[in-house]
DNA sequence: TCAAAAGTGTTCTAGATACACCCATGT
DNA sequence: ACATGGGTGTATCTAGAACACTTTTGA
């Protein structure tokens, strides 16, 4: 704190930005809305609002998340404070950026339209407002990291998934193809998966068997630092 | 961003903190200093001040450490923002932290006393106001995870500096004593330290060689992904 | 000559990578 | 019977960990 009374200084708007990502079994996408108000009415942006009275910024994150997804208890993470004096040509804000994972499948298609929102797959992100393509960069490098050593890949998946689906979101996160055999091996070393005696069959003949996280075993193991991949 | 005007919403003080790591050859310390004003004055604070009209937080933060120690091109960088409604009984302020990592020779002793600032090693801080203590506590987990992958350790380190020093540097920041057989074959593989022809003859007989950090030499390395320790 | 810190090499182990075939099933 | 994707094991390589003695030199 320096020196000058509270009083005499400038205050600023302070919003919140949502990254939202979601999995569709073969793309990794972000939740992206049509802004409904000036500045910049009808392009595409983040979805957002500005933090309240008596909220802090992850409870204004998680509202802005809950009016856009009608969704609850999302994983939400705080990625960065974008500051630029002039990033908001309508006035001094600063806006706290969060990243959220869901699972694509929770969305419902009504919320969509009424908010006239979309899913983009990130190698196809439209042009954006305000420094939100910096945010979008700035998350999808944090998701990298993180799902490295956290297990927050399953967040965007369906709670029971299978080992092929799990494969498929790295290789989506990381763009890059991964080996099955070392991926199994890798994944299955962790014991924190518990496999179910069901089979997903949409995809193949054969079938894949379901696993779910098991956060206990998880928890269990976390005192150490775990690597995911 | 939402529906609601941008009119109808409420500002809010936006602050800086910093929390300030140095290295005195064998302990990682903070800066803190004694706060000259209400409310808390007279105890133990981060360094702060409030982000003024026509400057981003990277600007505050920086005039902030300028303020404090005098120095300029310090290695900094957003750690959080601390937003919870009440972290500041005197009002709505949110604060952006920010981690700096300086020398501590650079450090001049009279600024330390027009400021009433002491170097306190990370495990005897005194009580700090607000949330401080969360923001110490979180720069340190940053510091921790940054120094293993990114050469910012030599920050914390005069510009010529020995293998022993690089690596009391390194044993401070993860409170582990290393093995120096495998500490300088693992630094020296990388390629990126430069072996003066000069030796540190302070703290031994037979004296030390100095290194320097050769950031052209990391540039190129870069591309790929490195790994410090 | 001895005390104190610097410097240096080898072995072992574990984890990462590369790689190819059989299995189950619906059509 | 065959096409499709699921499931599995082994050999090799590389990086990290463990470990002890010699060197230098000022006092």
């Amino acid at each position: 704190m320096d020196l000058s009374s509270y009083k005499s200084n400038q205050k600023i708007l302070v919003a919140v930005d949502c990254i939202i990502f979601g999995f569709d079994g073969t793309q990794l996408k972000a939740l992206l809305i049509k802004r409904g108000f000036e500045p910049e009415k009808g392009k595409w942006s983040l979805m957002g609002g500005f933090v309240g009275k008596n909220e802090n910024a992850d409870e204004a994150a998680a509202r802005v998340l809950a009016q856009l997804t009608g969704l609850d208890n999302i994983y939400m993470e705080q990625l960065y404070a974008f500051t630029d004096v002039d990033r908001d040509p309508a006035g001094r804000v600063i806006s706290i950026a969060y990243f959220a994972l869901i699972n694509i499948e929770d969305y419902s298609e009504q919320l969509q339209h009424d908010h006239e929102a979309k899913w983009f797959p990130l190698s196809k992100i439209p042009p954006l407002i305000f420094d939100h393509k910096k945010m979008v960069a700035k998350a999808r490098r944090l998701l990298r990291q993180k799902v490295a050593d956290h297990p927050i890949g399953f967040e965007l998946l369906p709670e029971k998934f299978t080992l092929p689906q799990l494969q498929s979101l790295y290789e989506a996160i990381y763009e890059t193809p991964l080996d099955k055999r070392n991926f199994a091996k890798k994944i299955l070393s962790l014991k924190v998966l518990n496999k179910l005696n069901e089979k997903e069959k949409e995809s193949s003949r054969k079938g894949a068997f379901y696993y779910v996280f098991d956060s206990v075993k998880y928890d269990k193991l976390q005192q150490n630092g775990v690597r995911f991949i």
